[in-house]
DNA sequence: TATGAATGAGCCTTCATTCAT
DNA sequence: GATGAATGAAGGCTCATTCAT
């Protein structure tokens, strides 16, 4: 068999267990098992198990790359269908095959230093992408001129809750369409009701100016 | 020396362990080291490894609900600052002792069921008590009537976001009350000019219509 | 309380123990539970666990020794009649405790060379008593000379089987007074129909000169 | 070296150690310096320390059938020799590997309900086997018709009380030959000189009244 | 390249014994 | 005498990694 075919077969064989069973309780064993080869050839295509997972993320991480760039930023005509669109596609790409969301979110995270680097290098992708369309928008002058940043952050983080009770816990059984419709609404027109935006914004400044002053 | 004491000493060593290490790469080695006993001593007051790291998540469970048993949900006369107040609160109890985030937020969400389960009874009296605030002004006529719970688990979401990158991964230096602030005027006033609600309320019914159509 | 009280307390709580869950999985721990008393207070009257294992077997010994004294080796007129009572009467006193049994049968003949002897001093009392018996009956004519000792460690096996079966692997229902009246009978009369005797006899005969033949 | 040599070395080094200091006393670590092999090969060939003792029963019990396999019940011509015959087969395999017996005797018996009941297994072969013996015999009428399993019984127990003695413990020196003679002489001619017979059996009689009366 | 038997450091846990109170 | 918390040696077992074939 070609290297590049066996090492690829070692690759989705750990992708598997790692999802299954978790970066710890997933063994060696239980990968040259599913991927029927034998103990000794895993290390023919690994330094480690830790290395193994290394791999795992950048493959992960360049096939999310590869739907990102497919998105062309600066088409939509309409603000609320661009952004369901493109946020639903990046949550295509996690729910397709669930097992990568399992082990980003749910291993890699926090595993050491060096995969949190990684799956930071993934957030940031997606963050850049959203900022990007954010600061579009803002351009445009139908966004007001919030951090685009910290919007990014809220909205993947809000994004990300919602994701992981859904898939990865199963708390939850609402349709991740309604569910992103809702957040997107949310995060439009926010919480306040129209009417009484002087008011909120009345005691907002009241707020800093208090703080100013025990400051 | 009083049994009480020495358990408490063993699950403060637990807890420091705990979060610099995580739960894998801990040892009862390095617990009853950190605490200055005897291997066996540990077995005294703990049946074992897993058992140490579910007292710790019970002992940070009731922390936390003290906490939030002491803030009144119905008395604050100001949305904003009341909000504020509140989930500062929350915020200012990981942060005090960041030990208990490490734990939480690293180790305990995913590690087996039991330990998920607990953290979502965590995760679930936040949820709650968001919701009650929602709820509250929601009756007052302030704000809109979305879905508290949606809005409830977002803002969760949002939050974990900020605070993971902040405290956990040091990856953000902006302090915790700038962040909080705009994160709350994010939710409260949405993103899109008031100016363009119309427009972008029209929007949103195309697309309701469009989808249905093609349904 | 009376220290000599304590020690006997200690004393018969291991005795349940030990017959209950064998020496290795006896724990101090049981012993001193099922005493009722502190830890440390076992190591005041026994040396270590070996040691009350120890003091139980002569506890056994000694109170095995009474009964045996008690019966008279002489009087009996009736040869069935004594050989039954008196082994009966060994049985009775491992059946009226049969936590007796259990240490000494399934724990102290091969535990250690100290306890292996100590049972064979118990075993030599047996023997001795059944030696005495056989040798009576045998000066008086009625029993044939055969080897005294042998025909002792003979019955005494068998015995034990019995024994083994019934009380302390449960196997046998038949009553013990059955069981020993058949015993009795059969190292009594033998197993070769009498009007075979001589046909028997002199088959030994040939097989004996056979192998000096060999030889 | 082949995967069933290796098991092989291990079973092997295991029956030395457990013959040695005990199924307790013996460690894994005894086994494998023993078998000369690093600690995690044993986990390779055994689940644990007690799968590895149940095959040494296995083992055992198996060389033993194939011993018993190969006698012949029904030609003997000859009651005594063929009893003397069959039952010294029985006692050369124990003798001929000292460490069968040594496992058998005094760890398996009574180690746990597992292990009893595979040596009540090879028990039970025994007794069928010396069964059928007594029944060929008693069927030609040569042997009186007292019940077969209690003979079995009986003479398994009077042999393995000598072959504990002599073997095990190391108390007898008489040579397995002269016991053996004479443990078959007293089973089949009984104790009792015959002119006594009569008066044996009328006493015999009167207890069993007795006891009726009693009753 | 592929194999899989062998390795051994390291982990969790138990329990007889000690000792300060 | 009595207590029971503390001890730590010892034991069973796992698993990532190596290496001779």
């Amino acid at each position: 068999m070609e290297p590049t075919e066996r090492r690829r077969e070692l690759l989705l064989a750990a992708k598997k267990i790692f999802a299954d069973k978790g970066y710890h309780a997933a063994g060696v064993a239980d990968i040259v098992a599913a991927a029927e080869v034998a103990r000794g050839t895993f290390y023919l295509y690994f330094k480690s198990k830790r290395d193994v997972f290394a791999a795992l993320l950048d493959y992960i991480f360049e096939s999310l790359m590869k739907r990102l760039q497919a998105i062309p930023l600066d088409q939509p005509e309409q603000i609320l269908k661009g952004l369901m669109d493109n946020v639903a596609l990046v949550e295509a790409f996690f729910e397709e095959d669930t097992e990568h969301a399992q082990i980003i979110i749910r291993e890699a995270m926090f595993l050491d230093e060096d995969s949190s680097r990684r799956v930071d290098e993934m957030r940031h992708a997606l963050v850049e992408y959203l900022v990007a369309v954010v600061r579009h928008w803002q351009e445009a002058g139908i966004l007001r001129p919030l951090d685009p940043e910290l919007v990014a952050h809220a909205f993947l983080g809000a994004w990300r809750e919602f994701f992981e009770q859904r898939v990865i816990l199963g708390n939850i059984t609402a349709s991740s369409e309604k569910i992103l419709e809702n957040l997107i609404q949310l995060f439009l027109f926010g919480l306040i009701d129209p009417e009484h935006f002087t008011l909120a914004a009345d005691h907002l400044r009241e707020i800093g100016e208090e703080e100013e002053a025990n400051a």
